[in-house]
Formats: C-alpha cells, sequence, structure tokens
DNA sequence: ATGGCTATGTAGCATAGA
C-alpha cells in the first residue's frame, strides 16, 4: 500500500496534474489539501472514473481537504470531534485497517498574530483527538501540511527563518507534542537527501533554486513504521507548467 | 531588496498563502 499527501492549492486549477499523477504513481491513498473547493463543486466524477473512491469536506476560497482511496473507505470524519471550527482543515477514514487522518494545519501568518494564536489552539485540539484516535487505531496515519517545518534541516534558510512562522519554538514544540504521542516522522525513518522539501514559495525561482521547506508531513503509528520500507517526496509534479507551490510526499507499506 | 507569485471572488483590487 501506498499513502501520499500533496496540498494542491485549489483542486479546479490542478486537477489535471492529480489525475496525470495517479496514473503515473498509483497510489493507494491520497489525502490532499486546499481543496478550495465546496462540496457541490467537488469533481467526484472524475476521481472515480480514475478509480478511486474519494470523501471530501471543502469549502468556497479556503482550505477544503480529501481523501481519496482505491479501496472502500469507512468510517469518514469531518473536522476534530468536539473543537469547533468553521474551516475545513480535517478528514479521516478508515482504509482496511489502517486509519487516515487528512490534515491542512492553519499557516499561522506571522507568530503572535490572531492567526498564530488560532494555530496553536488548533494544535492544541489535533494533538488531544489523535492521542485518542491512537488508543483506537493500531495502524494509524496522519498526514498533511502541517504549516511546521520541525527542524532546521528542514528549512533552506535557517539564519534567515529564525523565530518566524513555521520554524518557532512554540509550533516546534506542538510538533514534537505529536511525536511523543507516539507517532513517527516517516520521512526520516531512512536517509534522505539534503536539501529536501515540500514547499517552495512560486516568487524568485525558489523551486530551481532550492530554496524550500519541509512542512508537508506523513506521521505514523510505530505498528505502521515497523512496516513502512519508504517515504519519498515526489519532485517531479512541482516542475509541471502552472504546478502547485507544495509537491506530494508519499511512503510505501508492503 | 519588506518586493518578488498564484488563486479566489469578483469586476479593479483585496485577502491569503508560507
Amino acid at each position: 500500500m501506498i499513502i501520499a499527501t500533496w496540498n494542491v492549492n485549489s483542486l479546479k486549477v490542478r486537477l489535471p496534474h492529480l489525475l496525470d499523477w495517479l496514473q503515473q504513481r498509483q497510489p493507494d491513498v491520497v489525502c490532499l489539501q486546499e481543496t478550495k473547493t465546496e462540496d457541490a463543486k467537488f469533481p467526484a466524477d472524475d476521481i472515480r472514473a480514475a478509480g478511486y473512491e474519494v470523501a471530501f469536506s471543502g469549502q468556497k476560497t479556503y482550505n477544503g481537504v480529501a481523501i481519496l482511496s482505491k479501496k472502500p473507505v469507512t468510517d469518514v470524519q469531518a473536522g476534530i470531534p468536539g473543537f469547533a471550527d468553521e474551516q475545513k482543515r480535517v478528514i479521516a477514514a478508515t482504509v482496511e485497517d489502517v486509519r487516515i487522518v487528512c490534515a491542512y494545519i492553519p499557516n499561522g501568518q506571522a507568530v503572535d498574530s490572531e492567526k498564530y494564536h488560532y494555530k496553536l489552539g488548533w494544535l492544541e485540539a489535533f494533538e488531544r483527538w489523535l492521542a485518542d484516535e491512537l488508543k483506537r487505531h493500531a495502524q494509524l496515519a496522519v498526514l498533511g501540511d502541517y504549516n511546521i517545518a520541525p527542524a532546521d534541516e528542514d528549512v533552506h534558510d535557517p539564519k534567515a527563518w529564525a523565530g518566524q512562522v513555521l520554524v518557532s519554538e512554540r509550533e516546534r514544540a506542538a510538533f514534537q507534542r505529536l511525536i511523543a504521542l507516539e507517532l513517527r516522522d516517516g520521512f526520516r525513518l531512512f536517509e534522505q537527501a539534503e536539501k529536501s522539501y515540500t514547499w517552495w514559495d512560486y516568487r524568485m525561482n525558489a523551486f530551481k533554486r532550492k530554496m524550500g521547506m519541509r512542512i508537508d508531513h506523513i506521521l505514523i503509528s510505530p505498528e505502521l513504521a515497523a512496516r513502512c520500507t519508504r517515504c519519498q517526496i515526489d519532485l517531479e509534479p512541482r516542475g509541471w507548467e502552472r504546478p502547485s507551490d507544495h509537491t506530494p510526499i508519499w511512503a510505501e507499506f508492503p
């Protein structure tokens, strides 16, 4: 089984890229973020025609998440239980024996802004919920755009970014609390190339200049980690015409 | 270099992303 995550930055614009990538990579499960599409306009028929079941929770203009799966999905849950949030940032579903959580964690805008505090509160609720999910599901995978670069090696210019949103202490501490629940950073289970990133700014040729950040992650429970044989960032779609600013990352469980 | 790009909603720019 291959599970993947990709912030598509508008599913409407990126649908051709998504369909090409599904055809090429043949992932079993794909988590999408920033679909920016209300449910009534979700392109479910195109995705089903490509051989995937799909569960989605979206809104106009902002946010929006979806889970695609070749196998049937059950127990679909949108949003964090008990946490009131207008923004469509989470959907979870079970595929075979694996619990999949797809998350678009808030950006936070700037340290100590209103949105930053929303991000920290959101992460607190997320952590509480995941602790509960871990008790119920031995095989748990939490995929998505975390909007946190966990360590300096995940940042192209750590000095320039020091203390800023995406790398600030409080955000990284929140990320480490997820790890402390007994979730592993799938990407770091394996040796990886230096300057491995999942997001590059559209401006200033950042992708070509390798000026990126690793902010999209696949966190997995110990039982899944024991089964994981590979975890890779797929750079190819970021080089396509009119790309998302994020590129997919996937993990394999034979 | 406090800009630089892209997407959306909506009709000339504002907001948001990261």
